[in-house]
RNA sequence: GGCGGUAUCGUCUAGGGGACUAGGACACGGCCCUCUCAAGGCUGGAACACGGGUUCGAAUCCCGUUACCGCUACCA
C-alpha cells in the first residue's frame, strides 16, 4: 500500500529554511521539573548558537489535567534560568482547528480512515490478545468496511475516531544523538489521530503544530523516541518536509528510576530558594547528558552557547545527584564579580532582612566590596547572606547562645583576659590597618603563652557572632574601629 | 509479552583500534597551606556488565546474553 500525500496549501510566514527553529514543548501540568528545564536548555543553547529561534509552546490539551498556575510556573522557571524564547507563546489548544483540519485533509486524501470501534470493544480485543500471550495491534477491521456501509453509520450518527493507516515499509531516521534509529512498519499499529469527540491524539497535535510553527529540528527527551516513527509517517501523509530529530537521554533519580517527585526536589524553583545561581544550576544540567569533551566542567552561559554541539550529546541516562550542584554553585559565585553578583542575591538578603526593596546599598561600591570580601567561602546565596550578616553594623547583633556558651563562658576568665587584653591592644593602635592589628595581637597571644589562633577566635566569635569568617584583621578593618571595639568589649562582659 | 533505546569509578564524565598500568570532576580519606571556614595544592581508595567474535592489537568495531529505561491509550 502506498502512502498518498495531501497537498499542503495552508500559508506560512515566510522564513528562510535555513534558520534554526526549535521549540520547548511543555504541558503544563505542574511545576517545570529539571528534566524538563534541561530539555529547555539544549533547545534553547543550539538556537542561540546557530543564530536560530527558540520558540514555547504550552501543549494544553489536556484540559483535566493543565492550570493556569502551571503555566506561570513554566514562564517563571524559564525566565529565572535566562533561557527566553522568541516569538509570541503559542498554546496547542488554540489550534485545535487546525489540527482538525489537517486531520480531515488525510482523512479526504485516503492516509486516514474512520473506525467504529468503541473503546469497551478494543479494550475486549486487548485482553484477549494478553490471555494468549499475544501482541496486541489494531487489526484495521473498520478499514475494510465497505463505502456504503461507512457512509451509512456516519448517516446513523455512529460516533467514530480517525486512524492514521500505517503504510508497509519501514520508518528510519538519523538522529543527531542516535544515528540511525529504524522501526518496521508492521510494528506500528494504525494509530488514532482524532478522537470520536473530534479531539486530535497528542501526535497529532504535535506534528500539526511544529509544521506550522516551522520547525526545523525536533530536540527532545528520549521517552518520545516511539513517537517518532509515528509522526514521521504524519509529516509525510502531510506532505511536509521532515524535521531534523534529537533524543536526549532522561535523567533518573538516584535509585535509577525516572526522576518524580519523591525524589526530591525537582522542580527548579526549588534550587532557586535554596539559593543556587540560576547559571549554576544550567551548569550543572547541560553536564547532564552534554560534555564538552575533555576536562572542562565550569561554564558561563556564553561559553555553553559557544561550545555546545551535536557531538557532545551522550546517550546513556543521567542520574540526577545534586552534590556536585553546591560544589558549582560555589564555583560560580567565586567567579562572578559583585557587580553581577548582587542582583542575582538581591532576593535572598531581602529576606534575610538584609536589604529592603530598591536599597540603594545594594548598588552601593561598599555593598560590592563586602560581597567581594565573602563570596569566596560560599556555596549558595544563603551562605553570602549569613557570612555577610554581621558586617551591616546597624542591624542588631547577638551572638548564637551556643557560641557565647562553647567559645566565650567555656574558660571564661582567660577569654575574658583575652578579650579584654586584646581590646586595649586594639584601642591604643594609631591606625586601624590589619598590620598593626596583627603584631598587636599577636603580643597578646604570647604574653598569654598561647598559639595566636587561640586569641583570634575567641576574638572572631565576639565581633562576627561565627566561628567562620575571612581572615580576622581584614574583619576588623571591615567592620570598623568603633563597632568592633564595642562588640570586643560587650563579648567579654558575656564571658563570665 | 512485543518494539525501541542504553551499558566506563558511588555520581557526572574523558575516551571514537595501539598514546590506557583507563584521565578529570563531585563525594569520601590523608597531607600541605593556615587565625577559623572556604578556596587552592599534593595524595589514597574507586570503573571499561558478561560471553563470543573481527584484528598483530579492543573500553573503543560486530553478534549474543544479562540488566536497566522508555513506548506499547479515543494521556501528553
Amino acid at each position: 500500500m502506498s502512502h498518498r500525500t495531501v497537498p499542503h496549501h495552508a500559508s506560512q510566514p515566510r522564513i528562510p529554511h535555513h534558520v534554526v527553529r526549535v521549540r520547548f514543548a511543555p504541558s503544563p501540568t505542574g511545576y517545570l521539573h529539571v528534566g524538563g528545564a534541561r530539555t529547555a536548555l539544549f533547545n534553547w543553547l543550539y538556537a542561540r548558537q546557530q543564530g536560530g529561534q527558540f520558540l514555547l509552546r504550552i501543549e494544553d490539551t489536556d484540559k483535566a489535567r493543565s492550570t493556569d498556575e502551571s503555566t506561570r510556573a513554566i514562564f517563571d522557571g524559564l525566565n529565572w534560568l535566562g533561557l527566553n524564547w522568541d516569538e509570541d507563546v503559542v498554546y496547542q489548544g488554540a489550534n485545535l482547528p487546525r489540527h482538525q483540519a489537517d486531520a480531515r485533509r488525510m482523512l479526504d486524501a485516503g492516509a486516514a480512515y474512520r473506525c467504529f470501534c468503541t473503546p469497551e470493544e478494543l479494550e475486549q480485543r486487548r485482553k484477549l490478545a494478553a490471555a494468549s500471550k499475544e501482541a496486541f495491534k489494531y487489526d484495521r477491521r473498520c478499514d475494510r468496511l465497505a463505502p456504503d456501509e461507512v457512509s451509512k453509520r456516519v448517516a446513523d450518527g455512529m460516533p467514530f475516531v480517525i486512524r492514521f493507516r500505517v503504510p508497509e515499509g519501514e520508518t528510519s531516521w538519523d538522529d543527531i544523538v542516535h544515528e540511525t534509529i529504524s522501526f518496521p512498519n508492521k510494528d506500528i499499529e494504525d494509530f488514532v489521530i482524532l478522537r470520536s469527540d473530534g479531539t486530535p491524539i497528542y501526535n497529532m497535535a504535535v506534528v500539526s503544530d511544529d509544521i506550522a510553527m516551522r520547525i526545523t529540528h525536533v530536540m527532545r527527551g528520549d521517552d518520545h523516541i516511539s513517537n517518532t516513527p509515528k509522526q514521521i509517517q504524519l509529516y509525510r501523509a502531510l506532505g511536509a518536509e521532515l524535521p531534523r530529530f534529537a533524543h536526549f537521554p532522561m535523567i533518573h533519580g538516584l535509585d535509577g528510576k525516572k526522576l518524580s517527585k519523591r525524589h526530591g526536589a525537582t522542580a527548579v524553583s526549588d534550587y532557586q530558594h535554596l539559593g543556587i545561581l540560576p547559571q549554576a544550576m544550567n551548569n550543572f544540567l547541560v553536564l547532564l547528558g552534554w560534555s564538552p569533551g575533555g576536562d572542562r566542567e565550569v561554564m558561563s552561559m556564553d561559553e555553553m552557547i559557544q561550545l555546545f554541539s551535536e557531538k557532545g550529546l551522550l546517550r546513556k541516562a543521567a542520574v540526577f545527584d545534586t552534590k556536585k550542584l553546591d560544589w558549582m554553585n560555589g564555583q560560580h559565585l567565586s567567579r562572578l564579580s559583585a557587580e553581577a553578583l548582587a542582583p542575582l542575591a538581591m532576593a535572598t538578603f531581602i529576606r534575610e532582612g538584609l536589604l529592603t526593596e530598591n536599597d540603594p546599598t545594594a548598588t552601593s561600591p561598599e555593598f560590592y566590596k563586602l560581597l567581594d570580601f565573602v563570596k569566596e567561602r560560599c556555596r549558595t546565596l544563603d551562605d553570602l547572606a549569613r557570612l555577610a550578616r554581621p558586617y551591616f553594623t546597624k542591624l542588631p547583633f547577638t551572638i548564637d547562645p551556643a557560641l557565647v556558651d562553647s567559645h566565650l563562658r567555656k574558660d571564661a576568665a582567660v577569654t575574658k583576659a583575652l578579650l579584654t587584653d586584646s581590646t586595649t591592644a586594639l584601642e591604643a593602635l594609631t591606625g586601624w590597618t590589619p598590620e598593626a592589628m596583627e603584631a598587636a595581637l599577636r603580643a597578646v597571644a604570647e604574653k598569654h603563652g598561647l598559639a595566636a589562633g587561640k586569641v583570634f577566635q575567641p576574638i572572631r566569635v565576639a565581633v562576627t557572632g561565627s566561628t567562620v569568617s575571612p581572615g580576622i584583621f581584614e574583619v576588623l578593618v571591615q567592620i570598623g574601629r568603633d563597632v568592633s571595639l564595642q562588640r570586643l568589649k560587650e563579648a567579654a562582659a558575656l564571658a563570665t
